[in-house]
DNA sequence: TTAAAAATCGAACGTTCGTTCGTTATTGAC
DNA sequence: GTCAATAACGAACGAACGTTCGATTTTTAA
């Protein structure tokens, strides 16, 4: 059984990730609606376009970024960005898509293998270093999720909810959960604000390791925490 | 010195809101670039255009909503619809406004009328309060403010500055704040965390009030908390 | 009741959007 | 170097956008 991540590095390095992987991966689910043939040329430009919708979308709304934004910014003619996908909304269908994939075939299988006692920290873990890693995709999920056509969008809230059970199981393993249904809710509010917040934590030197140790330790508090009068505000 | 509101009635009670008087100030706010004369008419078209814009723009964005699906949803003609605002942007640009009014006007105020040891409790308890009155307004903010033009952003971005330092000074009120930067950023987004998370509230049956409690019950030994190995995952 | 004022309407305008497609340039095997 | 095969190009198209404006309806006050 895989030892447990307790850094970035060591999450980075027991996935095996890389970018270039990660583009390889992604060019690979994107195969069925491409019409290109040569196979590193295409990953290094799909690299290429989709980089560039995330510095576009990401400042502006995917919705406001016209194809000309994006051919100018991706150095690529506005037809020729139709060899890399058969529509604009199928551009964002496939980013939504392969950030399901990532958690549903890497990270979901690397928590079931641990046993349940590590689990809460490895969720949570395994969560920011991911969303680190991938943080364009992150945001660009989160932000424009709700723009999706409905069937895409029930399987992102499925995936959500699942997650949500996952937190919930790992959290009893504590110990009884007071506000359960406040407490997860919470608990993933807090992880999602490490790619939502990104640009803030940038500015005032925050890495990923000291917000997820800050983080860790203080969830227990949190979610089981029994308040007494004297600690809170309340009392004020 | 007013006593502080403990919950949503009490705090309602406190800053005589109501939704009547909302749209009043709205109006008033709009008026110099309003083409209509007729004042009483004019809040009760205001409040249809507006609502209707947040049920269309909270769901698909802003952007991709369309001044016909607005023409339809809020039952006036495409042409009408302009005495109501000068551009769609300007639709937009009118809706943050109020929101920063609110916050400047009626936020700010109360807690600095209040006494230091108090002010961390108001901060918060306010917050959420007025995020509950008003939702689908924050909602809007938190989502289109980065799709606006730059001088309103910048503006957007000093108020949230000036909320972080109060935040903080109100925080070291009650002792040695422990990484503040991490501490104060988390708090502010769990502040947000109500509105943005309004549906999964709903769904699951909780109400500000409880939100409410349990956040402040817990904030102190957040961002204060002595973490102890025994106590945290980390021991695990 | 009536006429001026105010408000509403929706067809039409110019622009920009996503997308297509015939043409041109590039690539790779011999 | 030649020639298919592949990729990239960008002008052009129809649709949809925000906006305007003259005609029409509703309101207001005498």
């Amino acid at each position: 059984m895989s030892q447990m991540a307790r850094s970035l590095a060591e999450f980075q390095q027991l996935i095996g990730w890389n970018p270039q992987r990660m583009w390889h991966d992604f060019h690979r689910q994107c195969l069925p609606q491409l019409s290109q043939k040569n196979p590193s040329r295409t990953e290094s430009r799909l690299a290429t376009i989709v980089e560039a919708t995330f510095t576009l979308a990401n400042r502006q709304g995917f919705h406001a970024m016209s194809l000309r934004q994006l051919s100018d910014a991706s150095g690529m003619s506005l037809g020729g960005l139709y060899g890399y996908f058969a529509s604009k909304d199928q551009l964002a269908a496939s980013i939504h898509q392969f950030i399901r994939y990532q958690f549903e075939q890497v990270l979901l299988p690397l928590i079931d293998a641990l046993p349940e006692p590590q689990r809460l920290d490895a969720i949570c873990r395994y969560h920011l270093y991911l969303s680190e890693l991938m943080q364009p995709w992150f945001f660009f999920a989160y932000m424009e999720a709700r723009h999706q056509q409905s069937d895409l969008r029930k399987q992102a809230i499925a995936l959500s909810e699942r997650v949500d059970v996952e937190l919930l199981l790992a959290l009893n393993a504590h110990g009884e959960v007071q506000e359960p249904i406040i407490a997860v809710g919470l608990l993933k509010h807090l992880l999602q604000g490490w790619y939502l917040r990104r640009a803030h934590f940038q500015k005032t030197g925050v890495d990923v390791d000291a917000y997820t140790d800050y983080l860790l330790a203080r969830i227990t508090l949190f979610c089981h925490g029994e308040t007494t009068n004297d600690r809170t505000l309340a009392a004020l």
